[in-house]
DNA sequence: AAAGAGATGGTCT
DNA sequence: GACCATCTCTTTT
């Protein structure tokens, strides 16, 4: 169980985005550790009309244009955070948005979190996902690849058994051909 | 099993 | 004032 490297999420989004299934991530919020395997994410870029950042540098999407392995959590039609691993080399505006998770410890925690609901709904969306790990809006720039966060992406050597699923993204109403939502065999 | 609608608040025009 | 990178509950097949 080793920290992600910063270096391995400058790339593209779209291209890293993929990479990042199977990974841990972490959450130490509040003190207790609960962690999900990433099952489903999706790229968001600079160039695409979709992104928060297509429009350019904003007080909201600051940390997007930032260090690569931060993480950037927006407010969710005012109701729900959603989290993304921030991806490409400082100044360009690019993310990948945490769609789901399996739980691998602290289950108990996350149904607590998650008000009792069925295991299968613990982290199976962006906004459930915050919940269950006790993401808020603190955590906006938090350094997913330092030993000290409370929030971290580690990689377990978790071999993804089958082929990436890959389809288009959801909830947008820009852009919405793009394949760039990515997903676990297992779902 | 699927479809519809309300909640709720920050961000940007 | 419009627009959301969503979730949950209610209503209808």
């Amino acid at each position: 169980m080793r920290p992600v490297a910063r270096s391995s999420l400058a790339g593209d989004a779209v291209d890293v985005a993929p990479g990042l299934l199977g990974l841990v991530l972490e959450s130490r919020v509040g003190g207790a550790v609960v962690r999900g395997r990433v099952a489903e994410v999706e790229a968001y870029r600079e160039d695409d009309p979709a992104s928060h950042t297509f429009r350019g540098e904003t007080p909201r999407n600051r940390t997007m244009f930032g260090m690569p392995g931060h993480l950037y959590v927006y407010l969710s039609y005012g109701v729900h955070r959603c989290a993304n691993v921030v991806t490409g080399s400082q100044g360009n505006g690019a993310a990948v948005l945490l769609r789901a998770l399996l739980p691998v410890a602290g289950i108990e925690l996350m149904r607590e979190r998650r008000d009792g609901r069925p295991d299968r709904e613990l982290t199976n969306g962006p906004g459930k996902l915050c919940r269950a790990l006790a993401i808020g809006s603190d955590h906006d720039g938090v350094d997913l690849c330092s030993s000290s966060s409370t929030l971290r992406l580690l990689d377990d050597g978790y071999e993804i058994d089958g082929e990436v699923r890959t389809g288009p993204r959801i909830g947008i109403s820009r852009a919405v051909d793009r394949p760039w939502r990515f997903r676990l065999p297992s779902d």
